[in-house]
DNA sequence: TTAAAAATGTGACCTGTATCACTGCATAAA
DNA sequence: TTTATGCAGTGATACAGGTCACATTTTTAA
């Protein structure tokens, strides 16, 4: 179901989505001037994807570049036996296909919606001849990539742990970061993936990613309310485990 | 064993290491004018350290930059247990830290010499200072970053792999496409990492490191030729392993 | 509200690879 | 040359976690 409405919030062409996207409010265009972002609006869309709708596919060619406006999406691979690697899981303000400025390429991965997600997409083309004559957007930009190499870093440090019991902690410690809240005194994730998918973000399997909160909760260092939330009692214990 | 000298091939005063890595030989550096060479080359220090000399430890403030004039280093996480990890094999003309633009970081791995290595250090401060003004520079380093980016995320591909024998192959081609070289018709790899590195790059131990390699030449894949030396036989049936 | 589908939990089993312990080889030092 | 030291090869063994099969619960759709 694709939706393409005229942004409600500002009066220009920037064919924003239900006022959520529109151009102006999206933080990597921010220091650009009125001409600049006029010339970019001309190639943007926005629309909804559903919850477990494609947003790309692994080889297609990487001519548009995702801003992701609300809702989250999640960077995978898929291997021949079914399996799934997930590298990202990207939120509102995160955008993919920046980063190789001026150089053509195709996604790797693939993108999907992890839940009901509103995204803006620009041409490329047309944003890195503007993002290239601005100082302000490249280092933007680079403040970004130099995010995205951390992230995968640590990626790299869970799949590399000895153990599933440091995997699993590894990657609570890294979703509380990117997600997580805190309620009085406690740490809360709310989670947008299943069971699967943290197994597949941790390099585990999906039984052994179950088994191992269970496991976790009967320490006490974390308590499971219904499968999409998470409380965090010891935070401390749950680094030693690391 | 430090040794510092003046450089011998421009004649000012640029701290270059016999010649070798004279700041205008920087390629990151190439496009800065006179003034502004200068004014780095207060902050260089040139020096060769030993094969299996640490370059950096982990938790080291990242107040330098590194730029690799000659000679190859590793990036590599070290574990509890004595295990490690490697995420960069590093060679001429890489650079470590200069992603995190006017941000104060630590080095989150250990850097450290596989051969004798030739490397230029310059004040971070400088530096950015410096390269935050010039877009060529900006520009490169985002160039950079997007190749490292691209390098985690193979790294992760092989630690993601099913089974040995497609993280030794995702390996070999990995070595293959950063320090392959052609000899007539075959491809050759001459390493510079035994096979307790080949396997910590692969995310296996020593042993199955060494089974996979005779594995793959009995089936006629590879050629291996004393402990430095692999000569790629057949390209494609290696491919298939993927 | 009910039916169907998807996600989760759980026990039993299996297997690939880590680990250990040792031998042989090659390179460097004495 | 001989000696020492580190690296590589190899067989035996153990076990963590993958996989399978099915029960149970939760969510979604009708």
């Amino acid at each position: 179901m694709i939706s393409i409405k005229t942004c409600n919030i500002c009066n220009s062409n920037c064919q924003g989505f239900d006022g959520v996207s529109c151009i102006h409010n999206i933080p990597l265009l921010s220091s650009l001037n009125n001409n600049e972002l006029n010339d970019i609006s001309q190639g943007v869309v926005t629309r909804e994807f559903k919850k477990g709708e494609y947003i790309f596919k692994t080889g297609d060619k990487a001519d548009r570049l995702y801003i992701v406006c609300s809702g989250k999406m999640k960077i995978y691979n898929s291997f021949a036996d079914g399996r799934e690697q997930i590298f990202y899981i990207y939120g509102s303000g995160d955008f993919i296909g920046a980063f190789n400025l001026l150089k053509e390429d195709e996604y790797k991965y693939n993108g999907e919606a992890l839940e009901d997600t509103v995204i803006s997409t620009l041409t490329k083309s047309k944003f890195d001849e503007i993002a290239i004559k601005s100082p302000t957007i490249t280092l933007k930009i680079l403040e970004k990539a130099y995010e995205r190499i951390r992230h995968a870093e640590d990626l790299v440090d869970r799949l590399s742990s000895t153990n599933a019991n440091s995997k699993v902690a590894r990657l609570l410690l890294k979703l509380i970061q990117s997600f997580g809240t805190k309620e009085g005194n406690s740490i809360v994730l709310n989670l947008s993936i299943n069971r699967e998918e943290m197994g597949s973000y941790a390099g585990i399997s999906r039984e052994t990613m179950t088994r191992k909160l269970i496991y976790f909760s009967e320490l006490g260092l974390i308590k499971l309310e219904g499968n999409k939330k998470i409380i965090i009692k010891n935070m401390d214990k749950l680094k030693e485990l690391l």
